[in-house]
RNA sequence: AGGCCGGUAGCCAAGCGGCUCAAGGCAUCCGCCUUUUAAGCGGGGGAACGUCGGUUCGAAUCCGACCCGGCCUACCA
């Protein structure tokens, strides 16, 4: 039977402070109120130990609940809810207004903020902590000198309860955080005094202090002020002489060993995952990895780090940063199906920017000669570990550079930022020592083929590959084809239960058969009798495009420039004067993921809108992200654009690989999500199953 | 979109066909403890086992559908 919950009047805010009787008309009817869940669960089982709580609870209920109604979907009731509401409402009786507005701090400590802070008071005194062998405990006499050192400084700091309090009788213990150090704080049930938030005074009654910090639970806030001292484990604590209650967390914190493991929550509800990884309780029994391993605060501090030393570069070379268009009538500037929004006034549709390039590119029209945007774009496309529908890009472009200056000064640029964030030159990602410090290595794609697929070759068909069979158009058509029949085979091989001893599916005698096929036409094939054929045109091209993304692509782990991207996949850049199908254009991947793509900027603006044209034809043929035509692009472009070069940079991979996540997910603060039916805002879409 | 895996109290989780199967730990509540730190000791309470349906004398456990998530593939310059 379904309990019958309580209303929640939206119209009006619940009454302050319930007063005995006088709101009582304003009560839900007895079968919806609390009180009668009181009455039918076994809070009312009496005994010895719960009969007396069991009263209070009922008259707390029928009292005080009400002013601090929260819908179950929220804040469910049971019995740690239940206990942090009750401890509200004599937190109240005892200091009155539970959510004060501020609270001063000492500024003992030089910090940005103006005032001490939890962290910048452990970084100013921690050295006052003896130094002791592992499970060793300080000697008198160190302790001594480290409190008289300490002396009679005396400090106003502010926290989130980091511990359940631990309470020995008349004294307890509990740390403090700010999110990202903590402190402990001693209170003393004769010494420690509440201080009342209506009246800013001492609370006049006995042991207040005590009183009050009986109510406190894990995850409230408070102010202290108090001597710092030197306890006898050695470790810097404040002995508490007065306190003050700053805010109420009427939620049970997260599991102070485990945090929150589950990747849903703490996607979903990231200030839960924060405040966990701030208040998870380091062990030493963990694996050394773990101890390294940044927390979810960390990640984001680093790509906040990220972020600010890129501006930072860019404006100490002269560039300026803009902002243009987010919304905008036509997305184009990249190959992505847009999100479509409507503008009332206007009554058109309008799209959610895909790129800000052809932005950007209208700016050195006009004279800017070095600028960037670093903003986010969207594009309704699938979500995966590397794709979130709205990603953070950096995106510069440089008058008068091409596409091979433009890779020195991102190598360099990235060997800079990556310095300033982690001291070193080194990253770990999963294992892989990625250099930033060395060149980074730069393949054309047929390079990288060849480099890559004579080791799969040897693995798989026992053959090295011929470099030269890239050059033959036939060759070419063949080896992607092969290539797709053999992927889509062996993605099959590495299914759970897949048995290569016991060939049900046929897999591996099709595999066999296939890797024959390409032995023999690889023995057949003899440059030295066939005329070199011209390149093959778009189409050789874009399955060139293919083989690299199917043998190579994973396997760049350094830090490696791609170049000579076919022209008919990059409708803005400029062709290579060598080679008409080939595009001045690259490439940056790291770890198997594309991080960076740029090139010699398309100027010619009769040349844009054949581009353009072309683009359009293949959308007609079915290619929904084929780029849409801006022909005020073109016009910008007749007025005469300078020869440039231009790169957009993935900020998340980017900070990605600073941190170590494999998962996009896990470096974007609130990345999109299904929402839970439950949120559905129109309950039609909740189609029910036939 | 396809494949695989998962969803058990606020959190971490054991259990994967019948009678002690709804363990255990953290948290919460009560009692004791004036320098603890994954505090300790003693005691109490808390769970429609993701949802709906089916098989069965009996389902957390088996079957089906659905919801949500993760990973892989596809898509993604």
């Amino acid at each position: 039977m379904q309990d019958v919950e309580a209303p929640v009047r939206e119209d009006e805010p619940p009454p302050r402070r319930a007063q005995l009787g006088a709101d009582a008309q304003q009560l839900p009817p007895f079968e919806n109120h609390p009180a009668h869940r009181l009455v039918n669960s076994k809070w009312l089982i009496v005994n010895r130990q719960n009969f007396a709580p069991a009263i209070y609870h009922l008259l707390f209920t029928i009292y005080y609940l009400p002013m601090h109604r929260l819908p179950e979907e929220i804040v469910p009731d049971n019995d740690q809810t239940r206990a942090r509401a009750e401890h509200l409402a004599r937190i109240q009786e005892l200091v009155g207004n539970a959510y004060p507005n501020k609270f001063a701090r000492t500024a003992l400590t030089e910090t940005a903020e103006g005032e001490d802070t939890i962290t910048s008071v452990v970084s100013a005194f921690r050295k006052y902590e003896p130094e002791v062998k592992e499970g060793e405990k300080p000697a008198p006499e160190q302790l001594e000198t480290a409190n008289a050192e300490l002396g009679e400084l005396r400090v106003r700091v502010s926290g989130r309860l980091a511990t359940p309090p631990r309470v020995m009788g008349k004294a307890a213990f509990v740390h403090l955080s700010d999110g990202r150090e903590r402190l402990q704080i001693y209170v003393r049930r004769q010494e420690a005094v509440a201080v009342s938030n209506d009246s800013l005074r001492p609370v006049e009654e006995a042991e207040s202090g005590w009183k009050l910090f009986q109510l406190l639970d894990h995850g409230d806030f408070v102010g202290v002020e108090g001597k710092l001292f030197v306890t006898k484990t050695g470790e810097l604590s404040v002995h508490v002489e007065t306190i003050q209650f700053l805010s109420k967390a009427l939620l049970p914190m997260p599991d102070k060993l485990h945090g929150i493991s589950d990747p849903e929550i703490r996607q979903r509800q990231r200030y839960a995952d924060l405040i966990a990884s701030s208040l998870k309780v380091k062990t030493d029994e963990e694996p050394g990895d773990s101890q390294t391993e940044l927390s979810t605060r960390e990640v984001f501090e680093r790509r906040s780090k990220l972020v600010t030393a890129m501006r930072r570069h860019l404006d100490e070379h002269g560039y300026v940063e803009v902002e243009t268009p987010m919304l905008s009538a036509i997305a184009s500037g990249a190959a992505a199906r847009p999100f479509v929004t409507h503008h009332n006034a206007l009554d058109i549709d309008l799209y959610l920017r895909i790129a800000p390039e052809l932005y950007l590119k209208r700016l050195l029209v006009g004279g800017f000669e070095r600028v960037y945007e670093l903003n986010r774009n969207f594009r309704n496309e699938g979500i995966s570990t590397r794709h979130n529908p709205e990603f953070t890009m950096l995106e510069f472009y440089t008058a008068y550079k091409d596409v091979n200056w433009m890779m020195d000064f991102c190598e360099e640029m990235l060997r800079t930022t990556v310095k300033q964030i982690t001291n070193g030159t080194t990253v770990n990602f999963g294992g892989n020592d990625l250099e930033f410090g060395r060149n980074f290595e730069r393949l054309s794609m047929k390079e990288a083929i060849t480099k890559y697929w004579s080791y799969e070759l040897r693995e798989t068909v026992g053959i090295s590959f011929d470099a030269r069979r890239l050059d033959y158009p036939d060759e070419v058509r063949f080896l992607a084809d092969w290539l797709g029949d053999w992927s889509y085979l062996d993605q099959y091989t590495i299914l759970p239960g897949y048995d290569p001893g016991n060939d049900k599916s046929g897999v591996n005698i099709k595999l066999t058969e296939l890797a024959a096929q390409f032995r023999e036409r690889a023995e057949s094939f003899n440059p030295s009798n066939e005329p070199l054929p011209d390149s093959g045109g778009d189409e050789i091209a874009k399955r060139i495009a293919y083989i690299f993304e199917m043998v190579a692509e994973d396997k760049l782990t350094q830090p490696t420039f791609i170049t000579d991207f076919p022209k008919s996949i990059s409708p803005l850049s400029k062709a290579s004067p060598d080679d008409p199908t080939i595009a001045e254009r690259f490439e940056l991947y790291i770890m198997g993921m594309e991080v960076a793509n740029g090139f010699s900027e398309l100027n010619d603006p009769a040349e844009q809108l054949e581009r353009f044209e072309e683009q359009a034809r293949q959308r007609e043929g079915g290619d929904e992200e084929a780029m849409q035509t801006d022909l005020d692009y073109v016009r910008a472009l007749s007025y005469g654009m300078p020869p440039a070069a231009g790169i957009g940079i993935g900020i998340d991979r980017m900070t990605m690989l600073l941190t170590n996540r494999r998962s996009i997910r896990d470096v974007i603060l609130f990345p999109h999500m299904r929402p839970r039916a439950a949120q559905l805002e129109d309950p039609d879409e909740q189609t029910d199953t036939p």
